[in-house]
DNA sequence: AATACATTTAACAATTAGGTTAAATGTTAA
DNA sequence: TTAACATTTAACCTAATTGTTAAATGTATT
């Protein structure tokens, strides 16, 4: 919900994956979960980290539950960098 | 030197401060400290971080050292973001 | 050479982050 | 309602981060 949650979840290379993977369309967290080396726990948390920073969204679905990209919130960061290019953000 | 790096970097509010306070143009190391309430030794490791993420760029004077923002690593950054976000960057 | 000043590095303590396994929760189906 | 499956939460461990103070380094001045 600010820049510095938004930050702070990209800045983790596993979370950074697991938005690259949504970019394809939703996804349980299991499908996840089998895309990579750790386990269920730990990408569990990756996910809590990743809805925190409001990059993703959840949906159950019977058993499943599905994750999906949200990228509303990269505008700050969009704005952030602009600014410290100093570019004055006409977009 | 890596998008790790300079995300890892940006991760920390102080350092965005510093990166900010850059943006108006060089400071010293020790004009930088006084802007925070942190001692010395701890913005001088921040500045190291965001030295080695490329972030800022040092050049010592006699007794100063000072430094400047360099902003060319961000563009991997809004690289990853407009690809997050499906732009297939027409930039 | 001795002192002073600017800054970094080292050593340490406290906190946060990320991983694991085991237990808990929610949902479906037998 | 019991069993099975999908996922999260809890408890714990280790490693990394951030802060502090004290020592070290580099430069200028006397």
């Amino acid at each position: 919900m600010s820049l510095q949650n938004t930050l702070r979840a990209l800045s983790d290379p596993i979370r950074r994956e697991i938005l690259d993977l949504l970019k394809g369309g939703r996804m349980s967290a299991g499908d996840i979960v089998s895309r990579f080396e750790v386990t269920g726990a730990s990408i569990s948390r990756h996910l809590s980290v990743l809805k925190e920073a409001d990059l993703i969204r959840d949906k159950r679905e019977g058993k499943f539950i599905y994750y999906e990209l949200n990228t509303s919130v990269l505008e700050d960061i969009l704005l952030f960098i602009k600014n410290l290019k100093g570019e004055n953000n006409n977009d």
